[in-house]
DNA sequence: CGGGGGTGTCATCCA
DNA sequence: CCTGGATGACACCCC
């Protein structure tokens, strides 16, 4: 069984123990399709990844540092959406968003819409036409958009909305591409939604820049320097006076806004064309519509995402506690090397190769190292050798790879893959039969090739220099038990020179094995823990979609309650107040109060120049 | 035939 | 100094 495991060695098998190994490796870099079975990531798992690469890449980290055959697979998939094969999908989504009027900021490789300083007055000055409904909802409600946001909170959204946009248009041309537009039937966005699978950056252009030129205003309702204004007079502060509300309502009803937010108007281009008599009436709105569509990501990020892989991460995030313990899982981990010959249960645990859990099992130890190689077949040393197996079990320290495991088998060891090569010429020429060109096909002869091909290049030598012992002895035997094993027999200096030789060679073979397992089992390790770190940052990633959900619903709580109390005041005729001309705001006291936009929009963009200057 | 993977070996370092 | 483990580098083999 073991020995069928670890038939690395034959050519026939070629690495069964190893070979389960590389192709993992390999799935992972190239070849396998990161949905295929053996795959822990998958494509939405990915896609997430790619998020949160984007947000590091804000962070200013270099994507290439995470950068996989993921993002080879990403590119490709990307290729079929974009005409042009940009090296980097950033850098991709850089010129696209050009193309799209965005501009990229070539610190941060954010995106941001090329004229929202415009949108901006425009939201804020040009529209104090009351006749304008969508000015009068944005006036409404931007305030209370993005009240508590700062505009990093905004860029941020918006980063994350492009991320997960794009992971959509990725998976447009995947099957969970239903999955994605498939928005709960509750939801009034998810008509448009699904309607514009293939525009999203476009939505985004014009969400982003409603979002940002609600931000301008936002600060209104929250600012903290509300009692510090030299509110304009008494006779702005109005009672709330609850009246009919019918045309607000109407007008500014949040179950009324989704239908605004995707006209097509809201295309980039459309914008474009639209000039100055649509300044984006719908800042404020969409914004909301911005932490709607997020929303809506979020649910198609979690249903994209592998419904299996969810709940494994969730488990896995419960259990793992961090890389430490996940490297702890495998047995040869990187701390594990250092004691990884001392213990064998240090390598019992290997998650890898059969060969390592083949090695595990310490009865099959026995002959450590070298002794399979063909001792054991030899027939003049069968006997001692098969014998002496056990005992050296007791001598010979744990390995990652036990050939002794071949012992049995040798046949399953060599077959076809005898390294005789650089053997000296002098040493197989006595030592060989005759090549088997000139042997008769009896089976004797037959056999006796067979196992001399077994032979590996210094039992051939031991065999012509006449050792009187097994190459497994050489090897195996502690230093002690070997010097009294010498000291038995008259041996000449050359004999001595071979012996030492195969001793130090066979050793170094074992160790080699042990070397090129542990490497391996690096390697494992690692890619463990990169994907470790990539469940992380997708639940990371989870997690914040879900509080930008909580985010967007509080806002939208406030927007109502902003929107009742609003549609409920009236001046002194009884009248409606116009939403253009006065706007509330929220003082720190708790107190709400009505001011003139004029100056609302002075204060707002007061609030607005501070953290700018700051960042000078 | 060339490349990739596996293996053995050597040289070297180090404990 | 000897022994042996670890490892990079190289050569070879097999597929």
């Amino acid at each position: 069984m073991t020995r069928l495991d670890r038939s690395s060695h034959s050519g026939g098998g070629h690495g069964k123990g190893s070979r389960p190994l590389n192709s993992l490796l390999a799935g992972h870099r190239v070849a396998q399709p990161a949905s295929a079975p053996g795959s822990r990531a998958s494509v939405q798992d990915i896609d997430l990844i790619d998020i949160l690469w984007r947000q590091d890449i804000d962070l200013g980290a270099g994507r290439e540092v995470f950068d996989y055959s993921h993002r080879q697979k990403e590119q490709d998939v990307e290729k079929e959406l974009r005409d042009g094969g940009e090296q980097d999908t950033w850098a991709g989504e850089g010129a696209e968003a050009l193309a799209r009027n965005l501009l990229v900021d070539g610190e941060t490789g954010e995106s941001f819409p090329a004229q929202f300083p415009a949108d901006i007055s425009s939201i804020t000055e040009a529209v104090p036409s009351e006749s304008e409904p969508p000015a009068l909802q944005n006036n409404l409600l931007s305030p209370l958009l993005t009240g508590t946001e700062s505009p990093f909170d905004l860029e941020q959204q918006w980063q994350d909305l492009m991320s997960i946009m794009e992971m959509q248009a990725m998976e447009v041309n995947t099957s969970a591409s239903e999955i994605l537009y498939s928005a709960p039937p509750g939801d009034p966005l998810s008509t448009n939604y699904s309607l514009a699978p293939n525009t999203p950056i476009n939505q985004n252009v014009s969400l982003h820049q409603a979002s940002l030129g609600g931000c301008s205003q936002d600060f209104l309702l929250f600012s903290p320097e509300v009692e510090s204004l030299p509110v304009a007079s008494s006779s702005t502060l109005l009672p709330l006076a609850p009246s009919n509300s019918t045309s607000l309502n109407s007008t500014f009803g949040s179950t009324n806004l989704t239908g605004l937010f995707f006209p097509p108007q809201l295309n980039g281009t459309a914008n474009d064309t639209a000039g100055p008599e649509l300044p984006d009436p719908l800042g404020g709105l969409l914004d909301e519509a911005m932490l709607d569509e997020i929303g809506l990501m979020d649910l198609a990020i979690e249903e994209g995402f592998n419904p299996v892989q969810a709940s494994q991460l969730e488990e896995e995030f419960d259990s793992d506690s961090g890389l430490s313990l996940d490297s702890g899982h495998s047995p040869s981990s990187l701390s594990s090397s250092e004691g990884s010959s001392s213990s064998s249960s240090s390598s019992s645990s290997s998650s890898s190769s059969a060969s390592s859990s083949a090695s595990s099992s310490f009865s099959e130890e026995g002959a450590v190292g070298y002794s399979p190689d063909s001792e054991t077949l030899d027939l003049e040393e069968a006997e001692g050798a098969v014998g002496y197996q056990p005992e050296y079990s007791k001598f010979c320290r744990m390995s990652y790879q036990d050939p002794a495991q071949l012992s049995c088998l040798p046949y399953l060891e060599h077959v076809g893959h005898n390294h005789t090569y650089n053997m000296a010429p002098s040493a197989l020429d006595s030592a060989d039969l005759p090549p088997p060109s000139a042997l008769k096909k009896g089976s004797k002869e037959k056999q006796a090739d067979f196992l001399d091909k077994q032979m590996s290049r210094d039992e051939h030598r031991a065999r012509a220099m006449k050792i009187p012992f097994t190459n497994d002895k050489i090897i195996n035997l502690p230093v002690e038990e070997f010097n009294e094993l010498l000291s038995k027999y008259q041996l000449s200096e050359a004999q001595l020179s071979l012996i030492r030789d195969i001793r130090r060679r066979g050793k170094n073979k074992m160790a080699a094995q042990n070397c090129r397992k542990r490497k391996l089992d690096t390697i494992l390790n690692l890619e463990r823990d990169v994907e470790d770190l990539q469940r992380d940052k997708a639940r990371l990633l989870r997690e914040k979609v879900e509080f930008l959900r909580s985010l967007r619903q509080m806002k939208q709580e406030v927007q109502s309650l902003y929107q009742e109390v609003f549609g409920r005041l009236r001046d002194e005729n009884g009248r409606p107040y116009s939403p253009s001309q006065y706007a509330l705001q929220y003082a720190g006291d708790g107190s709400v109060l009505l001011i003139p936009r004029t100056m609302a929009d002075q204060q707002a963009r007061r609030q607005e120049r501070k953290p700018k200057d700051r960042r000078k």
